[in-house]
DNA sequence: CTGTATCCGAATAGATACTG
DNA sequence: CAGTATCTATTCGGATACAG
């Protein structure tokens, strides 16, 4: 790495775009969700996931139909129905979200490091 | 699902906690790169990313040596020398890395079914 | 029920200038 | 070189009201 020329986002880390697909701000909860417990109403996802705003998730649930990884059903009663789930595109996460869900326990570490970092301040560490 | 109380969010999607400590934004690329290509200095890092800021790259340098991914070495000479390389706890995200790289060839059909949802606009999608 | 529309405040990132 | 300090622009999410 001596050249003065900057690098291409994609070659500079070819995982990144996936992040960004798949694990934006509120998509990981809602896939993971549908991909664990299958179909889900919008009220049943939203429920689910808690926090979020019908504003956000409806926002992000569009975005996630839009990439093609959920698919959204509507049913024309009375009361309108829709209905979400994984589509087979996002089913091909699941191998990712194993590596997630295994890695997690080391969650710990991470706590212990911060820890760490919050009550030891040695003077030597900043120049 | 059918209770009306909210779940925990830790409860609701226990993969999120590792997206937020690892992949948040600007982390992806730090550690990718760190992982892959052995210890930066920080010019060596602001250019190989590319197009992130000296202020964002320390924030998120810091937020990483806090949680224990990266171990940050400085060196008092002049100029001063900093390094930074990936930690053991960091190294332990390989496989992760791996499955992330694996799953990329899927963006082709990212890219596909996006491209079908902007062309085509069917009308009884919505309610 | 499943959204949309609007406004607003908070959080984030970028630009720029400066320091040891 | 390796940052820090400020300021500003933009993005994002939350709250609220309302519609089909």
């Amino acid at each position: 790495m001596t050249e003065d020329t900057k690098v291409d986002p994609v070659q500079a880390c070819p995982i990144a775009p996936v992040i960004d697909v798949v694990f934006s701000r509120w998509t990981t909860p809602i896939l993971w969700t549908l991909n664990e417990f299958g179909k889900h109403r919008f009220v049943e996802l939203e429920r689910r996931i808690g926090v979020i705003t019908a504003k956000v998730l409806t926002q992000r649930l569009r975005q996630l139909e839009r990439d093609g990884l959920i698919v959204r059903t509507y049913y024309p009663e009375v009361p309108p129905r829709v209905e979400y789930e994984i589509s087979d595109l996002g089913r091909s996460l699941a191998p990712l979200f194993q590596s997630l869900s295994e890695w997690s326990p080391n969650l710990d570490k991470v706590a212990e490091a911060r820890q760490h970092y919050d009550t030891h301040e040695p003077a030597h560490r900043r120049p």
